[in-house]
DNA sequence: CGACCAATTGACCTTTCTCAAATTGGGTGG
DNA sequence: CCACCCAATTTGAGAAAGGTCAATTGGTCG
């Protein structure tokens, strides 16, 4: 048996790639083009901004959030490994809404992914394609997070907030099975599901006393999946995006 | 004195120029190249789904929204004159998400536009970066709505967005002055909000109590803005988009 | 052990929702 | 012109969801 420290380092590409492949059905030279990248990376520490140049989460938790003058704060997306950020370098980032880490983080420069695409000129190739399709990834999560904030009972939100982390994770190939590692505090979800702290705990247990979710320490397991996204009305990633 | 049907008809680019030069500060000859354009433009009634090919508005109002399995439907942005929609037509539409006419509409065909970037290729031709500044405005209102629907009281959301369409539809010339036409019906803007219509009546009602807004018929007049922005946190666009 | 942060609990309060019933405001056919 | 209709707005009353405040517990780390 080999242990995780163990094992050959995985590149920084790694969560792209998977979620490329899961979600894009792209050709295999671009793939490999994809894996033949050899991106500068570095850690960023808890709490820290995220801004300026392009760049690839690798690992770690980070999230773009909105801050009221009162203090309150909304969580607008989590940032999670596979995403980009600030990728588009001629695109200035929103001020008044930032990026920043959640939990410690190991981030490239996305430089030579952006490269990349310069070179291969043209909507068509095979990297505009994939990365239009991260695009639309992006566009779905939105769309899911003003559907919960808007039109769900806080019951569903987490539901489906829980299902969502879990689904992007598992495309991204940083977890897989039916649970997964959540290294955030009851806060931090309340600020994107717009409850307050008490309640999302209330929240919480009221999932685990249902059997629906099991939650200990950081570690989250989805009992039920399919009750779960039944009640949450929960539309997978893949769906949104136009796999049948 | 001219009456509105005697006036020449305006351009079904206006509204977009007009943004352009109120967002992006557009080099004239880029001005005058969009003004050139001789779009097809054709009518929508209201409550039609506007889908497919690439489209740019030129008179009415939209809406992007997400229904539930239950009924429930929420609202994603408001579809104004001078919005794109659907304009990158390599991007297949997210499903379970739909645009569709809230009032009778005057949509163009916004293929000359998508050509105008193809031919004056390069990430850093005036067009390009004129539509990337309407991408990142579409973000900054995606931001606007999140925050409302997470963090703001209902009272709070609805000055917010009064604010807000009155900006957007000032930026595209539709409106001018401290007031605009508000053709949609309460149950709308509750799909907006993400309230029930009766509390959203109430809300409105509790703003006009504070003689904060008049609202009688369609027309909305916003009485006290600076008031209005403060107790709403109200970040303009142009501010969010990074001017000043 | 003490300090501290996150999770949890209890009590009470506010906001918002739901249901049901007026009321209003245009249009429209007679 | 008027009676009628339908959709939209408005009102009332009671219930539910979620927030706030304050205290307690549990675990971690120096």
């Amino acid at each position: 048996m080999i242990a995780a420290w163990d094992r050959s380092p995985a590149s920084p590409v790694d969560p792209l790639v998977h979620r490329v492949e899961t979600l894009a059905a792209p050709p295999p030279d671009l793939v490999a083009a994809l894996r033949g990248l050899t991106l500068r990376d570095e850690p960023v520490n808890a709490r820290a901004e995220l801004s300026g140049a392009p760049r690839l989460v690798a690992a770690g938790w980070g999230a773009r959030h909105c801050i009221l003058a009162d203090g309150r704060r909304q969580i607008l997306s989590f940032v999670l490994p596979g995403d980009l950020v600030a990728f588009d370098p001629h695109r200035a980032p929103l001020r008044y809404a930032a990026t920043v880490s959640l939990t410690a983080m190991i981030v490239a420069d996305a430089a030579p992914l952006l490269d990349l695409e310069t070179e291969a000129a043209g909507r068509d190739a095979p990297i505009a394609r994939v990365l239009r399709t991260l695009a639309g990834a992006e566009e779905a999560l939105l769309a899911h997070q003003v559907t919960r904030l808007g039109r769900q009972t806080a019951y569903e939100r987490m539901a489906h907030l829980l299902l969502e982390l879990h689904e992007r994770l598992c495309i991204a190939g940083v977890e897989q099975g039916d649970g997964f590692t959540l290294p955030v505090t009851q806060e931090v979800l309340a600020d994107s599901l717009g409850l307050s702290i008490v309640h999302t705990n209330r929240t919480i247990q009221q999932l685990r006393r249902d059997g629906l979710v099991r939650m200990a320490g950081t570690r989250v397991t989805l009992v039920e999946p399919a009750r779960l996204a039944a009640l949450a009305d929960y539309i997978p990633l893949a769906r949104m995006l136009g796999r049948p």
